[in-house]
DNA sequence: TTGTACGCGTTATCAG
DNA sequence: CTGATAACGCGTACAA
């Protein structure tokens, strides 16, 4: 049994069925202010309380409020404002436990100014990418959080940055100098492996990089090479468990590891190499340590839990909204400007003296 | 070096600098129109293609959209459109895999249809809560996934349903019947845990449930109890690893287990399990066999192994979106109905036959 | 204390 | 093939 409600002034068609509540034209500031004997502008400033009105026209206005249950359409309201009070966030996936801990971060910071996040996930895919680019184009955000990055998109990112508010986190984009960003001291991460390592008697390391394009993987090697002071044989691969396996494979096939420790560009390469080992009969740590980067949750539930490096994914998430917001909420867009975040050392089982 | 740029009709305020290019007004349709000597219903032609324009004309007004960097406002077309293409997605912790990979579903399915999704991460706050249900009284967002609830928010979904285009993604919500909802089937999962354990011969088994109030948790233990058909002892957690630590301890200090078999209520509780039953120098699955629920990441990385029940996160957050969307591009509110989505059982290393 | 009129930027309608 | 006009729903400057 369907019906449909024609509204006299627009034409518009509202469809329905009389079981389950039907869609009807919502109330409008109008409606209220007929019903009640008012202006709209009365209405309006009797729920925003930006100027006074009389107790009792007030009081009147409010109960036909409740009766027609108004509630004010906050796209018109925006449309007016000249902002929505929403912003993206741009991440490449967000069952990666790093992103969503970056998504918990900046969805607090939004919340907290009065601020939603439109959860733009891009698989690495530029279209999507693009097509989430297109809301800030079209102003239906107010400024974006950026921690993705293929690199296709990069040349689009550029032209928008000057014109309009976007925050760089977690990631640095290569030529994208003047902006606003946040980010983890990677470098100092990579340091206090390589300080760990040394410390625990270690001479010998094998380092399980990722792909050299991205400047986190390079700070981090940086800051472990430096610290170490030792020998560094060094593997490149591409963030992912499977290349960490692969690795550490053929290195053990091609005749002995050589090496008294890994030290592995994230958990999940780390975690690669776990297993690698494990399938040559080699024991973590007693015959070699493992050290991994991001502390993601498997990280301590895995046995031996893994020693690694904690990002503090979540600040880094709410330190770039809250910045971004910073100059969102005034109209501007934001300035160059860089927050490092601290990171820490996570010693878990992993990690032990070289044997003898 | 800051200046103010006033436009003309408005009196609205652009603020700038010259070093990081300001922003100005962004240029309009009037604009558009005028720079190009046609009328706004022109450009809106050439660029909707919803009428044919002299190409020539079309030609002119293309090449003054390029100069002026004009982007069609998406807020003033939501606005006479009555829709935004945008939806929300309520769940209570985005950073709990769980919740994640449903999101991840969710986005996925809206980006299909060209629909954005707002994240609405409540931490079980009420107050959180009802926010972001303002979204969709306000009509900033077409239609809401919810995945959440904190017990006091739900009367005020309850009084939405009806009114709002709303599906139920995961857990059913007590009460509210008449809706739509997608979710794991969690009796079955319950099921192919007790026939495995039965199957190996388990003839006792420990079963650590979540708080009773949740009608999935109840699901499981029916569906395992029905197929286990052996003496089942029950003990009441909260999802969290270290009831599942506590429980299984406080049992082995109380005299010994007793049972061959624990199966938990979820992968985290079971975690706590191993763990207890590894301080009582008890060997999994030697000695007691373990079985969790939800195939979270860890699960498969820890050792050993840890059979469990793989719940379509995913899959239940993309149907539930895509269902969900098939109503609102119409502009109707969804009808009851139910879709429940099969799940698997990973048979790993907890699990083997009982010690003779 | 209240109301009128206009602007936000777009598209649909109707007229030419 | 093109344009003027109204309407979407709201806030507010200005007038009374």
């Amino acid at each position: 049994m369907t019906r449909e409600f024609r509204s006299y002034e627009s034409g518009r068609t509202y469809a329905g069925n009389e079981d389950r509540a039907a869609v009807r034209r919502p109330a409008s500031i109008k409606d209220v202010a007929s019903a009640a004997g008012v202006s709209p502008t009365t209405v309006s400033h009797v729920l925003s309380g930006n100027r006074p009105v009389n107790e009792l026209t007030a009081a009147r206005v409010r109960s036909v409020v409740n009766r027609l249950g108004y509630v004010p359409a906050s796209l018109a309201r925006s449309l007016q404002a000249g902002s929505t009070s929403v912003i993206g966030l741009m991440i490449p996936d967000i069952s990666n436990t790093f992103f969503a801990e970056l998504a918990k971060g900046a969805e607090d910071a939004a919340h907290d100014l009065g601020y939603g996040v439109i959860l733009c996930n891009t698989e690495f895919d530029a279209d999507r990418e693009d097509r989430y680019l297109g809301m800030i184009r079209s102003r239906f955000i107010d400024g974006m959080v950026y921690a993705s990055g293929s690199p296709p998109s990069r040349r689009r990112l550029e032209a928008l940055m000057g014109k309009f508010p976007i925050a760089l986190a977690d990631e640095e984009v290569e030529g994208l100098e003047g902006a606003l960003i946040a980010t983890a001291d990677h470098e100092a991460g990579g340091r206090l492996v390589g300080e760990h390592l040394r410390a625990l008697g270690h001479r010998r390391a094998l380092m399980l990089t990722g792909p050299r394009a991205l400047k986190s993987g390079v700070d981090r090697a940086n800051g472990f090479v430096r610290a170490f002071r030792g020998e560094v044989v060094e593997r490149v691969g591409d963030f992912k468990e499977a290349s960490g396996h692969r690795l550490v494979a053929a290195l053990l096939q091609e005749g002995g590891l050589d090496c008294t420790a890994v030290f592995a560009a994230n958990d999940l390469m780390a975690f690669g190499a776990l297993t690698a080992l494990r399938e040559a009969g080699l024991s973590v740590p007693r015959d070699v340590s493992v050290v991994g980067f991001d502390d993601i949750r498997a990280a301590s539930q895995i046995h031996p839990a893994l020693t690694t490096v904690h990002q503090p994914a979540y600040d880094v998430g709410r330190t770039a909204t809250a910045q971004l917001l910073q100059y969102v909420t005034r109209g501007e867009v934001p300035p160059a400007s860089r927050h490092t975040l601290p990171v820490e050392l996570k010693v878990r089982g992993s990690t032990a003296p070289p044997a003898r």
